[in-house]
DNA sequence: AATCTATTTGGCTATTTTGCCAAATAACAA
DNA sequence: TTGTTATTTGGCAAAATAGCCAAATAGATT
């Protein structure tokens, strides 16, 4: 793989990998309807709120969502909405996995 | 994020995450027009063999690509082709990111 | 100014990931 | 059987990631 393929798929990778976490993909899920404060989220997820922050800097160096400051609180929105198609096809991979034991089960 | 939320995530994170990376994102997109065999695979990526061994294991481990056995050589193919869509979605964030910068050093 | 709320950042540890080499395995060929 | 090719696996060290606490910052409120 030559110096500017690699770049380039290290690019890509950054963005997928943004969202290859539960709690980064819970978030994404999240702003399908909106932007919400990092509060709101933090009382969803349940983990260290400083925990939050730091998964949605990664989401938000990756390009996946923006931030909007309003007083002393942060709300962040989809940057761009069309990452909520991976779900549909993430979930014919895991739909496809469960026919598949099922089947290899059968076999043996 | 209850219990059964959190599982729910996590599975469709492993399977996000397996794409997260160059080389099995280079591996992904190869695959776009049939099987390839490891060797194949390896020659176009440079990297060791047994790393290009791992890195299948891994997509196949999250169902992204199956495998199949033919003499000595194992050839690889996309299991679920709709992975090939998050490209689209992904070149989207990067060239918003591209235009984003630029327009904020027009702004500072 | 002092305080309170919301968020980010520094620093630390535990865990996971990555990639290499060497060894093991599998199938074919001599 | 012996050797050769293709692939996987064990084991290791370096690097990256995740999550917590505590401290810093920013904006509102008293």
């Amino acid at each position: 793989m030559d110096e500017v393929t690699q770049s380039q798929y290290q690019a890509r990778a950054t963005v997928i990998k943004a969202m290859g976490h539960p709690t980064r993909l819970f978030i994404v899920h999240e702003l399908e309807h909106g932007e919400q404060c990092v509060c709101d989220l933090q009382a969803k997820i349940g983990v260290d709120l400083s925990t939050v922050s730091r998964h949605l800097a990664i989401l938000r160096q990756a390009g996946i969502i923006a931030s909007r400051k309003a007083g002393n609180q942060v709300f962040y929105n989809l940057q761009c909405p069309c990452v909520l198609n991976f779900f549909e096809c993430v979930e014919k991979v895991l739909e496809t996995n469960r026919m598949k034991s099922l089947t290899d089960l059968r076999i043996k």
